[in-house]
DNA sequence: CTGAAAGCGCTTACAG
DNA sequence: CTGAAAGCGCTTACAG
C-alpha cells in the first residue's frame, strides 16, 4: 500500500505553503484563484484526501452524524422493526444530501450509551429512534439535554421531554383509522396495542381512536383495549385473547402495521373473514403491508419527509439555530383490509 | 456545555503522567493495577472519553468500518431493497460485536466513490454491499485493490474479481428451488430475470434453475428467460410478458422475492390461481414473502450469517490475516405458492 | 494573498 | 512500572 499523501506533499510540489495547500483546498476566498487551481489540480493528481482525524482534531467538529437505534428489549435478535429500516434509508439519504456522514449504531435499552457518540467526539449531533418512552430512557435524554449534547429525537412529542422531539401525528393518526371504520359502518371497536405512558405513541393513537368513537356516538369499551407490543406474534395473541373475550366485534385497530397483521392471522384462523367478519386497521404502512391478505388499510407515516426534517433540525441545531418540535401528518392509506378500496 | 475532560486533567488529579492516563486507560499492562484503578475511577467520574480523531490521528487506524451501500440506479428514491436492509441490519451487529462502528453510506453506481472512506482516513475497510456486477463496477473494484484498500463485499462470487467476495450459492439455491417445483409435478418452466453477465448472481441463479430442469430430463426454453430487474413492478411487467407469449407454464422461478411478487399479482391479475395454474418460487426470503397471498415458497439467503462472515473476514484482512471467498448456502423456504407446505 | 508557528488530544518509542 | 518528549496531519490565529 502507497504511503498517502499530505498536504506538505503538495505544498512541495506546488511550490507554497502548507497553510496554503490547506486553504486552497477548502475553497478559501484568501487564496489566489491561480494558486487553488494549481494547488487542487496536484491533490487530485496525487489522490489526497484530507485526513478527517486531523482536520476533525483541529477545528473540534466531525461531519458525522450519529444514528442510535433502540430496540425494542423483546425484539428476536434477527428482526429488526420494518418501519425502523425505512427510517434508516431516508434519514441516511438525508445526512448525504446534507453532506454528513452518517454512523450507525443499535442499542439496546439497557446498554450504557450514555452519550458516548459525541462525548467521544465521533459525531456532532445524535439522532435517536426507537418506540417507547420509558422511564430510563427519559432519564438518559434528560443527562443528554444537560450535557448540552445536540440531538433530536423521532417518537411521541410531549411537552416535558427535555431535547426536540419529532414524530407523526398519532392521534390524528387512530383518529383518522377509526372515522374510516365508522365511515364503512362498523360499530364495535377493539385496540390492540399498549396504551400506557411507556408507551406514548401507542396511547396518542389509542386517544385518537377513542376520539372517533365517541364523536360518533358509539362506546369507548375499555375491555376491548388488548396490549401488544410490536410484533407480528404480539398481535396474533392478543387477536387470540380478543377472540377468547367473546364480546361483538366488527373493527380492529391495531397499533401498529405488524400487529394488525398478528392480528389478521388469529382472526382468519378462528374462521373470521377480514374484512367481511372483522375489519382491521394498521398504522405506519411498512411495505409488507401492501402485501398482506387482505393488503391492508393503515395510516401512513411519512418517513421520507420525518428524515429530513429530523437531520435538518439537528444540523440547524449543531450550527446553534433554534429549533422546534414538530409533528409530520398521519395518511390514511385505503387497502382492502376493511372492506372497501 | 461543559468542556470535555482530557487526559491531562485526569493526570493532574490522579497525581501521575498524561502518559501514564493513556496506558491505564488502555489496560496496559505496564501500569501497576493500583494506580490503572485509581486513574480509571477518576476517568469516570470526570465523565472522561478519549477524542477517538486524536487517538486515531496517532495510532493510525480509526476503529470505525464503512458500508457501503450500491443501489439499483433504477430503484425509485423512497424504497430500498428489503433484502439489503436486512443485511444492513445484519452487519451493524456483527460489528459492534467486534467492537467496531459502522458508516453507512448509500451511492449510485454513477458515483465516484472511488475509495473516498479508506482514503479519507474514515474508515480501516469497506464493505460492498449492492446487486449486480456492471462493468463500471468492476473497474473500480480493481481500483481499490491495487490501492491496498481493505474491502469485502457480499453479491456474485467469481473468479476473476479484485478483492475478497462473499455470497449466497445462488446456483444451488437457483437448483434447489427449481428442483422443489419438479418433485411438486410441474414440468413447464420460465425464469423471471436477467440472467446476463452485468447481473451474475441472477445469473447464477438461472444456471442452477437450468441444471435442475436438464436433470430431470426436461426442456429448457430460452423464450422463457424474461429479463427483469429486482423491482414488484419489474416482475409484475414481466409476469405479463410471459402471458404474452402464450406458451405452456406451470412453473416460474423469480430472480428475487420483489420479482416473484410482481410476477405474483400479474398471474392473479389474469385470472391464474397460484398455485393451482401456476407455481412461483422466489429467492431472498425477505420478510414480505412471508405475508404474501399465497405466502412464497422461496431460497433464503442467510443474512445473519453472511454478515457475521463479512465483518470478520474484513476485520482479518485489516489484521493482515488472509481471507478466502466463500459461499453460503442457500436453504428453500417451503410455503404455499408452489402448492405444497 | 501568503507563510511560519502553534496546537487539537492523544499514543508510543525512548530513557530510566 | 513511570515520565518527558515527539509527533500523527491538519486548521487557524498572527504577522506581514
Amino acid at each position: 500500500m502507497k504511503q498517502r499523501a499530505t498536504s506538505f506533499d503538495i505544498a512541495y510540489q506546488a511550490g507554497v505553503s502548507q497553510s496554503t495547500v490547506s486553504r486552497a483546498l477548502r475553497n478559501s476566498p484568501l487564496v489566489n484563484e491561480e494558486t487553488r487551481k494549481r494547488v487542487q489540480a496536484i491533490a487530485k493528481e496525487l489522490n489526497y484526501k484530507v485526513d478527517k482525524n486531523a482536520s476533525n482534531l483541529r477545528s473540534q467538529h466531525t461531519g458525522t452524524l450519529a444514528l442510535l437505534l433502540f430496540e425494542d428489549p423483546t425484539t428476536d435478535d434477527s428482526l429488526i422493526n420494518p418501519f425502523f429500516l425505512s427510517m434508516l434509508g431516508s434519514i441516511t439519504r438525508a445526512a448525504a444530501r446534507k453532506g454528513y456522514d452518517l454512523l450507525v449504531s443499535f442499542q439496546q435499552l439497557s446498554d450504557d450509551w450514555h452519550a458516548d457518540y459525541e462525548d467521544a467526539s465521533k459525531a456532532d449531533g445524535i439522532i435517536l429512534l426507537g418506540y417507547g418512552d420509558y422511564v430510563d430512557y427519559a432519564e438518559k435524554l434528560k443527562k443528554l439535554y444537560e450535557q448540552g449534547t445536540h440531538f433530536v429525537r423521532y417518537g411521541s412529542v410531549a411537552e416535558d421531554q427535555p431535547g426536540v422531539s419529532f414524530g407523526c401525528d398519532n392521534f390524528q393518526g387512530g383518529y383518522l383509522a377509526t372515522q374510516h371504520l365508522i365511515a364503512l359502518g362498523r360499530k364495535h371497536f377493539a385496540f390492540l396495542g399498549d396504551a400506557t405512558e411507556s408507551a406514548p405513541e401507542f396511547w396518542a393513537r389509542y386517544q385518537g381512536h377513542c376520539k372517533a368513537i365517541q364523536e360518533a356516538g358509539l362506546d369507548v369499551r375499555s375491555e376491548c383495549q388488548i396490549s401488544a407490543i410490536s410484533t407480528e406474534e404480539s398481535g396474533f395473541v392478543a387477536g387470540k385473547k380478543l377472540l377468547e373475550k367473546d364480546i361483538q366485534i366488527d373493527a380492529v385497530m391495531g397499533a401498529s402495521d405488524m400487529i394488525a397483521i398478528g392480528a389478521m392471522r388469529a382472526f382468519q384462523e378462528n374462521g373470521l373473514k377480514v374484512p367481511d367478519d372483522i375489519a382491521v386497521v394498521g398504522f405506519d404502512d411498512i411495505p409488507i403491508s401492501h402485501f398482506t391478505n387482505p393488503p391492508l388499510t393503515t395510516i401512513q407515516q411519512n418517513t421520507k419527509l420525518a428524515g429530513e426534517i429530523l437531520i435538518e433540525s439537528l444540523v440547524n441545531l449543531i450550527h446553534g439555530v433554534e429549533v422546534k418540535a414538530s409533528l409530520t401528518p398521519a395518511k390514511l392509506i385505503v387497502r382492502k383490509s376493511c372492506g372497501c378500496g
